[in-house]
Parts: structure tokens; C-alpha cells; sequence
DNA sequence: ACTATATTTAACCAATCGGTTAAACGAAAA
DNA sequence: TTTTCGTTTAACCGATTGGTTAAATATAGT
């Protein structure tokens, strides 16, 4: 929750990478996972910190867990950064 | 550079809140100091980290030295956040 | 030249992070 | 019910992070 949670999940390329993947629509975990170079319980991990964030949610389906991007948490995000910037909306 | 830095910059609380603090204006670093429950030194590296990102800029006058805030390298995270949430702009 | 003030840098430390491999789990298929 | 497939969890490891105190640096004032 928050936005520290949402900021520092976006800290890490591998995780805004996996961002970008979902950004068509919803990806079961193993084919997220090989488009990467590290091992699937790697990419596990940065999937639980998105979806601890709320960037991201799950719904398994058989064998297959898909995740789809959630961006509604992005928006405390933008007003943050909009208001530094000292403007009135995004 | 780049939309890494900046993002790993502002992942940290008191670096944000430091962000927040130069926004009506300049500062120098003891007076920014002082706000916080930390060292001095701890502060000191955090403006470090601040201004390798180029989010803040700072300028020395006699025994202070200054910080301000410099938001347009913001400009690049707005944008792929933006783009994230599927709009044509920020 | 000395002293005081403002700030950074150095050396160190515990906690967190991002990776690995191996084991565990859940659902489907044989 | 045993095996196989997709995925997560556990245990571990080296690197990075954010803090500390003490020493160094830079400028101003006496």
C-alpha cells in the first residue's frame, strides 16, 4: 500500500520490464519468465513484490497463473510527481 | 542517467520528502538536515544520490551550500508511467 | 595563523535486495 | 495414483543500501 510500496516496486528494470510485457493483456507466469535471463523463481520473486504492490494481479487458471497489469495505483504516483512539479492535475 | 536513476532516487522516503521541502524554494543542506532524525552525513548522501539523478542542483555561497529542485528529468518518469496506463500523453 | 561553522567523505555495520539451486505445491494427464 | 508441468517457496549468497561516528575539506571571522 502506498505509494513507497508502488515506487519501490518500480525501482527495478527487471519489474518495469514485466510491466511493459502485460501492457497488451494478461501473460501466464512461465512465458513472463522466459523472456528474461534469470531463472523463473527469480522472476517468481519480482512478481510477488508488483503484486504485494498491487501493479499487477493474478488469477490462476489449471495448471497456469496468469497476471494482468493493474495501473489504477500509478495514479497517487503521477499527482506525487504532478505536484512537485508544482502543477495542478497530471 | 536515465529513468533508472530517478526512479531509485525517489524509492527512498526521506529523499522524496527532501524533494518536498525544496519545493517553495532553495535550501541549504544543514537547514535541510535539521528536519530529519538522521546524521547529518546521512543526509549529506542522500543529496548525493538526489543530485546524480539530476533532480536536485546545488550551488555553493560562501559556507553554504544550496540545493534546489530541478524537476525536469521528472518529465521521463511521467511519461512512462503515462504510457503504462495506455495514454497518448502525460 | 587560529577557531568556528557548514558540509562532505571515509570506514564501518546491519538490513535489504536480487540472484541461485533444490525442494515443495497444485492441477492436469497418463 | 503416479507422473508431469507450471509455479512458488526455502535456504543460501554476494552486492547494495541507509545508517553511524570520526576525520577531512572549505569558507568566514578573529
Amino acid at each position: 500500500m502506498g505509494i513507497q510500496n508502488t515506487i519501490k516496486a518500480l525501482s527495478d528494470p527487471i519489474r518495469r520490464e514485466i510491466l511493459e510485457l502485460l501492457k497488451p493483456g494478461r501473460l501466464p507466469a512461465g512465458e513472463i519468465a522466459n523472456k528474461f535471463p534469470v531463472s523463473g523463481a527469480a522472476i517468481s520473486k519480482h512478481l510477488s513484490v508488483l503484486k504485494d504492490a498491487d501493479l499487477i494481479r493474478d488469477t490462476r487458471e489449471g495448471k497456469f497463473i496468469f497476471y494482468e497489469l493493474n495501473t489504477s495505483v500509478l495514479e497517487e504516483v503521477l499527482l506525487w510527481i504532478s505536484s512537485l512539479k508544482g502543477e495542478k492535475y497530471d
